[in-house]
RNA sequence: GGCGCCAUGGUGUAAUUGGUUAACACGUCGCCCUCUCAAGGCGAAGAGUUCGGGUUCGAUCCCCGAUGGCGCUACCA
């Protein structure tokens, strides 16, 4: 606990707010654990809210894989969509005309305006100043248009998305609690869009009237997030609101240090329980990135709780530089709680994930017709119980084919599987598209896909496979043949 | 390009917050144990704290600058 908390009779409340576009992310867990660990300490409230804004880049199965994948680490919220919560409702877009009527507030105090511009001009506007090597900003087009103007463009029909006004001179300062007074200059402040033409508010809106709204004391959220914070302060003062602390957590990274991708790592947290990490392991993991733990403790062993988190945690601790998300450690710490596992801890552990009745007779369906001793099981499902499989060249490759051209191929693969919704049809129509487009035979396309899943040209059907061992863990497969292969190519023998 | 954040071995963290031969863990390597592989035990290599200036009797730690990395620069979050 910090001193600033002893003087202070202040509710805490903190939240995490993942947005629904795809498969929940470790980056969301890392925050969550944070922000859980928090309020526990302090007598808070833990809030989760769906920030569900942009339909774009909706996923509709996206919720129900967040609130699974925190239950599976343990991180319960006290208010949520779910569970419900006097702030509610926690879902953005059940909310739309909440941030209508704010921004209508803004509009009316001058402190925001509609602009008509349309996303061609923008883009041409910010070529222009690209060229220029001048900061790409909203020109301001639409800032000072008269009443009259506006009345036009409105009475036309034209659509429009309401715009911050940011004041032209002065600056913004806050306080971030890991790192002190950050200052931007408003010259560096867009005028960001508030209210977009379909009618959503953009993170920053919806952020902050709900921020407020649902009385969130401490905003803990990554770092990628400081340069909006300006934007955020601004609103706050807009609307005549007290804004809370603002704690930016460091980025979880890639092994090259760049933000943490599922290009280069796998992120989702679907694929970490599938493949058999411990949720235990998972947030002892977290726990250990950017410090946090009182020294004694983390030298002693590294190794701690959720409960003593909770204890001994100090979010002030947290150093702000982004810590390197190490696969190997995060094995080894899983091994270690495995190995502490009691015989029938072990064994409930693996007939609950890896080996669940569940995951069985989806696999047992697909090989019925195909085995004619029930010993020859495992001789034809291998693939679905290994961790990797890693064909040799003369299975995957292509008879017609050069190397070069098939891990082409292969990694185009891998980006229609990762942007495809996972049903036999979909997968089947988006993988024979791709084939037709880049002239590969469906033979050939689905042989090489099988090779790389199965590590062999003879296996349960391809499709059926892929949605039994899970989008997660197939793209992470994928993805593992065409790095292994690009950077050490095989070489060639004669 | 602009703005911002950051900077201790390959990786994650320590260093009584200016005084240590810069510590621990992962990884790597070696040895032991052993039917194999792990696990376990023992040991080793690996940073003089990105670099350059200050301040100081003394800087990993404070200040300035440079460099580098990262983030943001969307009608995505």
């Amino acid at each position: 606990m910090t001193e600033n908390d002893t003087q202070t009779t202040e509710e805490i409340r903190v939240r995490v707010a993942p947005s629904p576009t795809g498969d929940p992310h470790v980056g969301t867990a890392y925050i969550g654990l944070i922000n859980f660990i928090y309020a526990r300490q302090r007598q808070g409230k833990f809030v989760l809210r769906i920030e569900d804004t942009d339909r774009a880049r909706f996923v509709a199965t996206s919720e129900q894989m967040i609130f699974e994948a925190l239950h599976w680490l343990g991180l319960e919220w006290d208010e949520g969509p779910d569970v419900g919560g006097p702030y509610g409702p926690y879902r953005q877009s059940e909310r739309t005309e909440i941030y209508r009527e704010h921004a209508d507030l803004l509009l009316a105090n001058g402190t925001a305006y509609r602009c008509f511009c349309t996303a061609e001009e923008l883009e041409a506007a910010r070529k222009h100043q690209m060229a220029a090597k001048l900061p790409a900003r909203y020109p301001g087009t639409c800032r000072h248009l008269a009443v009259a103007e506006v009345e036009a463009q409105l009475a036309a029909g034209k659509p429009y998305v309401i715009r911050m006004k940011v004041p032209a001179h002065g600056s913004t300062s806050f306080r971030d609690e890991l790192r002190g007074a950050i200052t931007f200059e408003h010259t560096n402040v867009d005028d960001q869009v508030l209210m977009k033409s379909d009618g959503y508010p953009t993170y920053h809106l919806a952020n902050v009237v709900d921020d407020h709204l649902m009385r969130i004391s401490d905003v803990i959220r990554a770092e990628e997030w400081i340069s909006s914070t300006p934007k955020h302060v601004l609103l706050y003062q807009f609307f005549g609101w007290k804004a809370p602390r603002f704690w930016h957590m460091p980025l979880l990274r890639n092994q090259d240090k760049s933000k943490i991708s599922k290009r280069k790592n796998p992120v989702s947290l679907v694929y970490y329980r599938q493949a058999g990490f411990l949720p235990e392991a998972m947030l002892n993991f977290l726990g250990l990135m950017g410090g946090g733990m009182p020294a004694e403790i983390n030298n002693a062993t590294e190794k701690f709780t959720l409960a003593e988190m909770v204890e001994h945690f100090d979010v002030k601790n947290i150093r702000p530089a982004g810590p390197v998300f190490d696969l190997t450690k995060l094995r080894w710490l899983n091994g270690e709680y495995l190995r502490a596992l009691p015989p029938e801890g072990f064994y409930a552990a693996l007939r609950s994930t890896v080996l669940s009745d569940a995951y069985l007779r989806e696999i047992a369906a697909l090989v019925q017709t195909r085995i004619e001793t029930l010993g020859e099981f495992g001789n034809l499902t291998g693939f679905f119980f290994a961790e990797n499989v890693a064909p040799p060249q003369d299975v995957f490759l292509p008879k017609k084919r050069t190397l070069e051209e098939t891990l082409a191929f292969a990694a185009e693969q891998l980006t229609v599987l990762e942007t495809t919704e996972w049903t036999h049809a979909a997968l089947e129509i988006a993988l024979k598209q791709l084939g037709d487009a880049q002239g590969w035979s469906v033979k050939e396309n689905f042989m090489l896909l099988r090779a790389i899943l199965t590590g062999s040209t003879m296996s349960p059907p391809l499709l059926e496979s892929m949605i039994v061992f899970g989008k997660a863990r197939t793209l992470d497969r994928v993805r593992r043949f065409v790095d292994a292969q690009k950077k050490a190519p095989p070489p060639k023998k004669a």
